[in-house]
DNA sequence: CCGTCCGATAGCCGATTGGATGATGCCGGG
DNA sequence: CCCGGCATCATCCAATCGGCTATCGGACGG
């Protein structure tokens, strides 16, 4: 009997997926949580086998790459499988290397939902084809890293603010602020302002 | 008894909501569809009473909205109550217009759920505390209406150009060009490109 | 029928931006 | 130990941007 543990924000999508789950005989939820301290709390309790994290923790403070990584500090952690919507290169990236064992989507039919169950208690790394083909794509062509630095300034930006005011927030020069900017637009492939917001916000790099 | 079909490109949301819908003995779920086409059909089909909408399929070309207004173009209409992760203010409009019966939100309480889902049957409209409170805010603070042109500058510009070359893309002068965007910067409280680019995408009057 | 509102159009001008070029200190990997 | 990458700062300058002001024509209400 695998142990399971849901954690999604959403009651209507954690008691479907209990429902969804407990279908099948050797699978057994035995814990709900809808955000960081609640998983915690709980995985703490019922050391399960499997937690099913669902990425996309609505406006919560904590993202499901957080909770992931902190859950696997704990002593006999366990494996983690996230179910999400989303398969943006940044959030698989995160989720992978906050410890994550396999990456589902939600529009997987219910079966490779089992399946991916099963293999992820077994410790086997599961990933939605779509996932496995931006990881490969991802390798072969290396995207440009955006520095922390530069996802401030984009931050900035998005709220419209120029380069005095940004120098003033960031407690750099202007000319700083210019030269993180040129980087940006070298990095996202644009040459404006704007461009660089759009790109910005399409590749997550910062949300609205 | 209460027949349900639902709308949602999520097998797992899907067969979840089937499994919650299920356990309420008035109610019961005689088809499911994950796409505008399959919509159509199935409710056509069984002549549902009600519609369980989500709103965010995917990237499906067709948007819940879609959906909904095509559905109750039908002889004996369903009542539609939309299901979905957001509570956008466009996104609450444009269902409601479509002819939603109701607007709640995946992190309701399945108590919330189904009373929502009863009260639509019998023709009552139901809205999440949010959505509501995004109306009435709406209603007292008229939002300022975005031109079809100025969208399509709003659009050029997300993908970074400059004046000069909006004005050739939309064959006008450089001069008018500066001035729709002086209006979007007041109609979307900000001063710059790069704010009006956030803005626009924050309030899905453009997308990614 | 007339006044008003508003979207689309347009030009001027000072402030800001973006590109080019170069330099310094720091840190981590080979 | 040296190299590369990151963050910092500086300067010059042409091009672009944003604010201000104004005209025109269609829609709408009185």
């Amino acid at each position: 009997m695998i142990r399971i543990v849901l954690v999604d924000d959403h009651p209507v999508v954690r008691a479907g997926l209990r429902a969804l789950v407990e279908s099948q005989p050797d699978l057994a939820v035995v814990g709900e949580a809808d955000g960081a301290e609640a998983a915690m709390t709980v995985v703490g309790n019922t050391a399960p086998d499997v937690v099913l994290m669902d990425l996309s923790l609505g406006a919560a403070a904590v993202g499901g790459a957080e909770i992931t990584a902190r859950l696997r500090t704990l002593p006999e952690p366990p494996e983690v499988l996230v179910l999400t919507t989303y398969d943006t290169e940044s959030d698989i990236l995160r989720a992978l290397d906050a410890g994550a064992r396999g990456y589902l989507l939600k529009d997987a039919p219910s079966e490779d939902l089992f399946a991916g169950i099963r293999a992820t208690a077994r410790g086997e790394t599961v990933l939605a084809p779509t996932v496995a083909a931006t990881l490969v794509r991802r390798t072969s062509n290396p995207a440009p890293t955006i520095t922390e630095r530069e996802v401030q300034v984009l931050e900035l930006l998005s709220r419209g603010l120029g380069n005095k005011e940004m120098a003033r927030e960031l407690f750099v020069s202007e000319a700083t602020v210019k030269s993180h900017l040129s980087h940006i637009y070298t990095k996202l492939g644009v040459d404006t302002r704007a461009g660089a917001v759009a790109a910005a916000i399409e590749r997550r790099i910062i949300r609205t």
